[in-house]
DNA sequence: CATCAAAATGAACGGTGTTCAATAATTATT
DNA sequence: AATAATTATTGAACACCGTTCATTTTGATG
């Protein structure tokens, strides 16, 4: 027998995972601490690091749950839209409410930042393309000649425009619009990407 | 005489001040100690602590001297645009430059969280009125008939959209774009706000 | 059951921001 | 000018952090 080893291991890592996510759910990345997420899940201090690297690398898993959680959210959204106008309005708001309603959660996405020298393992990097999957097919509608390269940087700016509204009326450091204030102004600006997109797309 | 008093204390907070910028220009917010500091400065590490209440004051000092260069920096690269279009694409690449040339103290501005509890004094809030306060007056000339109150928010949300595109660009999380092949998504994108807003403002 | 390898443990380490009693410097008073 | 009172400066000490590692405990093997 072998599984016992590897059962235990596994359990002691979603336990952490588990533990540390909902640490971070109530008090964010910086209210992250080794001993309360040990303590939490009833193991000692020095068993984070019999599982994982550092503190950063559990903080990775968190981000990628976070970010399975995210497509699922955006798939959800947009799935029964009409049009491509309608799917990308969908997509945007459907952002705006997931880091609204996971406000600690979705901003340690973009928050948490790698020690100097360590980089960001590659099974965490792919998962960051839901942040733009769901983009590409409505885009690709609306531009039908577009080739998948130029498809992808297109889906690209859209995400990283859309998500500079989203977080810049989030954070607190700015004044806070009203939600259904930003919700119109997303919609408006979703309606002008999509415009755009029709007009560069109709005219060839 | 009471001059000496303040003015040995504002050599102090300028040079800490200074001290820090340096730091943090070439290391980073999370560069920042307040022991390099301090001795950088040339005086013991209890006298940050009689000058500013924590570090974070001392972060929000060198953040507001940054927003100050760009603002300047902003004025610049639009002054002789010949057009709102040409503006608002001048603003657009010149907030990029200088985030590719002072990357780091550019990022402190958008990174830096003040402690729970604690709040962003005033001084320092209004000094983020320079990141939209140039898209004001080129949008006000395609959209005439847009009052005060919504031009302001026109102009945070696409000061918000344009921040999104280069700071997802700039962060290596993201697989790197080259860097003329960027400046032409945001020409491209700048096109699309200028002529929507004309649009806008043409009918109605 | 005995032996060995692997995992769990928590005290200890080095580094952090911050505090504070003691010292030095500046201002006020006589 | 001398002295007292006030204020600024200092750096050792403190509390807390992520991380390590010698030790103990647990699970697999013959």
């Amino acid at each position: 027998m072998i599984g016992k080893r590897e059962e235990k291991r596994e359990g002691l890592k979603a336990g952490l995972i588990a533990a540390a996510r909902e640490r971070m759910r109530a008090n964010g990345l910086k209210g992250l601490r080794a001993r309360d997420v040990t303590a939490d899940a009833g193991v000692a201090l020095g068993s984070l690091y019999n599982a994982f690297e550092d503190l950063d690398e559990l903080v990775l898993h968190v981000n990628s749950i976070t970010l399975g959680e995210l497509g699922a959210a955006l798939a959800e959204a947009s799935a029964s839209a009409p049009s491509p106008e309608a799917r990308l309005r969908a997509l945007a708001r459907g952002y705006l409410h997931f880091a609204l309603e996971n406000r600690h959660l979705w901003a340690s996405l973009f928050e948490h930042r790698m020690p100097e020298g360590r980089v960001v393992p590659d099974w965490h990097l792919a998962d960051h393309a839901v942040l733009f999957s769901h983009i590409i097919a409505p885009l690709a509608q609306l531009e039908p000649e577009l080739d998948e390269e130029h498809l992808i940087l297109r889906a690209r700016t859209a995400f990283a425009a859309v998500h500079g509204i989203v977080a810049i009326s989030i954070e607190e450091r700015f004044i806070g619009l009203p939600k259904d204030q930003l919700e119109a102004e997303l919609d408006r600006f979703t309606a002008l990407l999509a415009a755009g997109a029709r007009a560069v797309g109709a005219s060839g």
